[in-house]
DNA sequence: CACTTACGTAAGTATCTACTAAAATATACT
DNA sequence: AGTATATTTTAGTAGATACTTACGTAAGTG
């Protein structure tokens, strides 16, 4: 599921639906009408947030209300942190089995 | 830029590539023998990390070797969290706003 | 029930992407 | 110079993706 939540921020106009989402709920429609392309694009964009479990959707009537899932940009961010991490962690170790290879401190 | 490297990122093998150089420099072919993919493959995804500042490369004889560059990471790092900074403070204005429309606390 | 409103879904398309095989390049070795 | 080694570049391809137009669907309204 991380992975993909990944791929969909990767896209930009994605990153913008989550901007316009995380501060308050917005209809297709509303979130629709701050974009250029046709509203079905918009709806693609919305079908692959929501799978990626960035999104929730609640239905009011004929409309579709859209907001941000805080859990599943945590989940990404918990990932990367971790991606990171690993390759902080692996450098500090190789950066100090060379210290030991080289006690004297040369270099 | 950072664009670039997010883009990259996103490529599950190109991942994997990175956690290879992030303990210790690697030439091309010693990258591409840790996968089942052709050099050339390899090879692409390299100029790709390459080009997005995640990967550092340097000559060795008939060699390329390639290393990790904490750098270009970092720069994505800062990236995703302003990102899920900003929505997290703008989901707390939200709620606040929200408060003071309330203040007698009722739901 | 017809009609409108607010969406999503389907089908088609242009562009992008990750790949392969073949050719080109660049350094080392004799 | 000629050959071997390490790697990139090129050309071509199958599949993914972001988009559009046209159509389908579901809930409200006269």
């Amino acid at each position: 599921m991380v992975e993909l939540a990944l791929r969909a921020i990767v896209e930009p106009r994605r990153r913008e639906i989550l901007r316009l989402v995380q501060s308050s709920e917005l209809s297709a429609g509303e979130i629709a009408a701050h974009f250029t392309v046709t509203r079905p694009a918009i709806s693609q964009h919305l079908r692959v947030l929501t799978q990626a479990g960035l999104l929730a959707v609640r239905r009011d009537g004929t409309r579709r209300i859209y907001r941000a899932r805080p859990e599943g940009l945590e989940e990404v961010r918990r990932f990367l942190e971790q991606f990171w991490k690993d390759g902080l962690e692996r450098l500090k170790e190789t950066a100090e089995a060379e210290e030991r290879s080289r006690p004297d401190g040369r270099n």
